[in-house]
DNA sequence: TAAAATAAGTGGTATAGACAACTAGATAAT
DNA sequence: ATTATCTAGTTGTCTATACCACTTATTTTA
């Protein structure tokens, strides 16, 4: 597998049979694999080439590395399917997952100048800034941040936010959404993020930014979300 | 700047300490930053804990290596508007750049089973198979490859190949394209994707792989594409 | 003058070792 | 029986060093 005087460096020629072993099914998801020091007495080489060759595979999402404990083949990917605006509820169910909510926070701010432009209010007016881990099937899925004008939903408290908002809006509220405009990049987790998705620091992301409209044209809601993406992809249909 | 008896880990100390100097414009983007070797020195620690920090900043797109030269703040992110369902061509250009093609591959090759599946056809037939980098004002934007029944497109040439497919299409054929499914992933630069998009392996990007359909329904082409994160958004508009 | 060799500086790869932080199970003390 | 301690194994951090590959400018050579 490792071959010192190959012109490739070590550390790739164990990556790639590393993630050989994954694909081939050799190393099925959840299984432990040799520990870094395994590896490199194995093969005769460092523990730090050990290190970047799995480093890589962990940044890829083909290895998880838990503290303590050892190194993990990481799970498979969802993908699923979403057709139009759906909330993130919605989203998970239609994927055949239970949607859960983890409360992080919930308090009231002044709107910052971007975000007042952007839900079209004034400038220091009080906004709901909601934070929440987005669950499917009990896993972090998404680490979520919506902000809402508090004008728009007085009856807002921490009960309707267990769920989804969207629904409360819809039904308790007798507001309709009409459109959406989101904003997708590829970024990498940052060092709090990672810890809540319970991903290691710079493991690849999906950031989502969805600014909700309601029908009258009416700013609704400003979400940011980072995706893990291990397990998440985002599709969509569009018609031209 | 670097306590080294704090807590945190020296790395985590610098890199915090460089990305602050990045938000803060004390290194502007395109600016060379110190040395590894004068990181080092400046605080006595060991190269390799400095590139541990620069390693983090460069995954998270701060930072770009350039072998033999050094170590340069990235470049902000483009972001605009997209929308409906348009080419590449479109995309860039509605964005104010110039798109350009470099072609890197074109033949044929017989339909694996999954491609014949999603283009509708017998497996083993003839497909077009069309690598190429697509440039955004002359800068490598992503990397594009396109898999199109032979049949279907009976006049495409290496000519036709150097600016939209898209309009070739539309515009010679007389075929018009009414919708198309798109899924979109956060990954991380591979080795030879790194090369040709001119980014660092382990770079965040995204993946698009698009399916897109005739208005008889009939499937025309898979196109995957790896799109650079650091240069590239993804903006969509929705309605419910 | 032009081409080739050299040198200095950069990031890239690799080594061998050390200690810290954490986990889980075994063992000892209460 | 319960609690506390120990121990072995894991990943996390860090050091000091070495050499390689690439870039650029300078110097030498033809």
């Amino acid at each position: 597998m490792i071959n010192k005087h190959s012109p490739l460096p070590i550390y790739y020629q164990l990556e790639q049979g590393i993630k050989e072993m994954i694909e081939k099914g050799q190393l099925q998801p959840g299984e432990m694999i040799p520990s870094e020091r395994e590896w490199a007495e194995m093969y005769e080489i460092s523990r730090m080439t050990v290190r970047q060759a799995i480093n890589n595979l962990v940044n890829d999402g083909y290895l998880v590395r838990k503290r303590g404990k050892g190194t993990f083949v990481a799970t498979k990917k969802i993908e699923q399917p979403l057709k139009g605006l759906t909330s993130f509820s919605e989203d998970m169910r239609a994927r055949g997952m239970v949607p859960g909510t983890t409360l992080l926070a919930f308090h009231t701010i002044p709107a910052s100048p971007s975000f007042a432009s952007q839900l079209g209010i004034g400038e220091g007016e009080d906004v709901y800034e909601i934070r929440r881990i987005r669950l499917a099937d009990g896993l972090p899925m998404a680490l979520e941040t919506a902000y809402v004008p508090c004008s728009l939903v007085p009856g807002l408290t921490e009960q309707n936010v267990s769920g989804s908002i969207y629904e409360f809006i819809e039904n308790k509220l007798g507001l309709t959404i009409r459109s959406a405009t989101q904003v997708l990049e590829a970024s990498v987790a940052r060092k709090l993020e990672a810890e809540l998705l319970q991903i290691k620091e710079g493991a690849p992301v999906l950031l989502i930014q969805r600014n909700s409209y309601l029908q009258t044209g009416q700013p609704l809601e400003i979400v940011k979300s980072v995706y893990r993406a291990d397990r998440y992809k985002f599709m969509i249909e569009m018609e031209r």
